[in-house]
DNA sequence: ACAAAAGTGTTTCCTATACACCCATGC
DNA sequence: GCATGGGTGTATAGGAAACACTTTTGT
């Protein structure tokens, strides 16, 4: 990190020279301070998570290497970088099941296929269809919209979108997101 | 921190230097990094939450004048450890569902009453007897002595251990602890 | 007409909660 | 014998999970 900035800011400048994204969420995980993690020199790190959208276009700066692996068959990393891997899914799983931050990982307007999807990605499980909709439906916090997604099947799906404005209204009222 | 340390072994040594200590769990928050938190320089810290039996017979040491508070009625801190605390007050929730850290607060012999009274002070609520004794009872991790404590009752409290291979097979076997 | 995905309700089971009386003992 | 805290069981309600068929439409 450089002197004048604070530690978030630091991993959106760094999520930014790498991606050119902006407004990113992101999470700060924990610091790694062993003092044999680096062999070259004692380094503390601090980790960050960031989710990222599926239909954010994005340019990885060739500069860094970076590369996207899917978490079933991801590399070996060096250091002690795979704690760091396995802290943040541990750390995704927390957070998703407490709050709604699925819907950052979507475009705003997504099928209840998508979101389905995208909750079994993050838990590696799989969800009954008619279970996983009515307790998404019994939260109350998405819009139906008039627009269907033609492009995954003849008879198309309705695109919902995430109402924020009901959202905090309703943690406001006490409301508890749970999935 | 020294820089011949981890910063788990910093916040250990802080805490013996403190209550004269040894050996007690201890949790890493998160870092503070804004840059105006303290007025007279950049100071980044990271915090640490402990548990600490009610049966440590603890001597602070005067040097730091600290003090012990109840959380209902604690004093404004400075700058900005009063997020600190409260940060560390939900992470303990947290960890307390998830993990059966309440052990690590009581003496190695304790009555179910004790536990009770625990788990209501972590999260400020009452709980129904016959419900906290028959949810402790499912998870099956306790053992009870033959022994009572007969301090706060003329009839007596049977004393319980918690029992840490029961619990670790347990857990090995998938067993999700959940409080 | 048929293939392929979307959409929709009901039943069952289990967990969480609410609730009240008897027991053992010291005084 | 009574006051005090300890110990115990059951009934109810609500949420989670299991489960299968109909609809739409492009080809």
């Amino acid at each position: 990190m450089n002197g004048e900035e604070t530690l978030d800011e630091s991993a959106s400048r760094v999520l930014n020279s790498l991606t050119g994204l902006e407004n990113i969420y992101l999470e700060q995980l924990k610091s790694f301070s062993e003092l044999d993690r680096e062999p070259t020199a004692r380094i503390i790190s601090i980790s960050y998570y960031a989710l990222i959208s599926t239909d954010e276009n994005i340019q990885i700066n060739e500069k860094y290497s970076a590369k996207w692996f899917d978490l079933k068959q991801f590399p070996n990393l060096i250091f002690d970088h795979n704690k760091m891997v396995q802290n943040a899914v541990t750390r995704l799983r927390y957070r998703a099941s407490t709050q709604p931050i699925g819907f950052e990982l979507l475009p705003e307007k997504f099928t209840m296929k998508d979101l389905q999807s995208l909750y079994e990605a993050i838990f590696d499980e799989k969800y009954d269809k008619r279970n996983f909709i009515s307790k998404i439906n019994s939260m109350d916090i998405l819009v139906k919209t008039e627009e269907k997604d033609m492009t995954s099947s003849r008879k198309g799906s309705f695109l919902y979108r995430f109402d924020k404005e009901k959202y905090h209204k309703k943690l406001s009222q006490g409301y508890l997101f749970k999935i």
